[in-house]
DNA sequence: AATTTTCTTGACTGATTGGTCAAAAAATGG
DNA sequence: CCATTTTTTGACCAATCAGTCAAGAAAATT
């Protein structure tokens, strides 16, 4: 090699998808990256193609960082509802962060991706979603405690717990009503008992 | 009056709000306003202002139609079980319609203004949501029937089913999820009943 | 030290952005 | 039928958009 890169790549990155993160891909400009990140415009194109590239790397350091947080409550050998707290006071943290943008980036992706069928992000985004319900399920469903309904109905309330949370916190930044919604999940899951 | 208009006022905003409900704000430019409307850019300013005045005019509509749609549901005397059935119904029959765009223009919205902090749509889209969870929680503690938590807690419940019913379906159009989703959460609220 | 390879820099595209202007066309009131 | 008022029309605007180009600077290889 000749030159070497001057800025760190990943630092760049995580500056990148912060600004798609606050903004949305159409509402992101590359002087918005450049101005983010300190990197001239044909080093950003060097590093990672173009604006789409952008998003498609901000999108998989994201799921791979968040990925990483909601799993990491899926491979405890604690109780389940011990387990499924975990999973929804973390993913919450994530997405209520106050050094992070509010809400989630991939429930903001999929809201303006939704409708940009065969598209790489789209498929991308369908598939973490039914990845999410399947492992949930598979993971209550292995679990010694069941909840008051089928594996398959609590990880979709889960599901739809979390994309709740994450854009009515984007919304409204209300910390209580976002555990309130974690507590009311739980209640539901598992009835009558101490949380 | 002198000359009149040659287009009809309600039926430009309903293709604007086509447009922006499928595009979102940042994704929409008025050249699509003016293809979509067949009507010339000058009129559109002229009728409506600029282009967030016409957001704010098409986030009305909706607010109008959908808000009819909702608030019908609640205006009955039917068992509370069979209400609230016909409020996610209803409200999931409008998200997802094939001839209209697919999820949820508010919910949609919330996402993009999210982070806009002070501005008219952020207020108004953060009444609508606090509105909608204050008028179910009245009439779900007003009902004979109660549910098998706090009317506040399904109130959340049910906001919660919805904004997920419509983000999950903007993404990948399923109307037996949808469904899916419908029926797990009135089991949630009703538990041991037959729906 | 010279060469080669890479990265950086800033100027530069053509297209599109939201928005305006002024003239033309049309309809009403006198 | 004329004057007035409003809408329509298309040209026009500066600013911004994503993306490119070519020259310069810096490092590794020879």
């Amino acid at each position: 090699m000749a030159n070497v890169r001057k800025f760190d790549r990943d630092e760049a990155l995580d500056q990148i998808l912060q600004v798609f993160w606050t903004k949305g891909f159409e509402g992101t400009s590359l002087d918005d990256l450049v101005a983010a990140t300190g990197v001239k415009k044909q080093s950003l194109y060097n590093t990672f193609g173009n604006k789409d590239a952008m998003f498609d790397a901000a999108l998989g350091k994201y799921l791979d960082d968040v990925g990483e947080t909601l799993y990491s409550a899926l491979i405890t050998d604690v109780p389940l509802p011990q387990a499924l707290r975990n999973f929804l006071e973390g993913f919450t943290k994530v997405v209520t962060r106050s050094d992070t943008p509010a809400g989630c980036f991939v429930t903001n992706s999929a809201v303006e991706f939704g409708l940009r069928d065969g598209s790489g992000t789209h498929d991308r985004l369908m598939k973490h979603f039914s990845g999410l319900e399947e492992d949930l399920a598979e993971f209550i469903e292995s679990a010694e405690d069941q909840p008051a309904m089928p594996a398959r109905s609590a990880a979709r309330q889960l599901i739809s717990a979390v994309i709740a949370i994450a854009v009515l916190f984007r919304l409204n930044r209300d910390r209580d009503h976002s555990q309130a919604m974690i507590d009311s999940t739980l209640h539901i899951l598992f009835p009558a008992r101490n949380h």
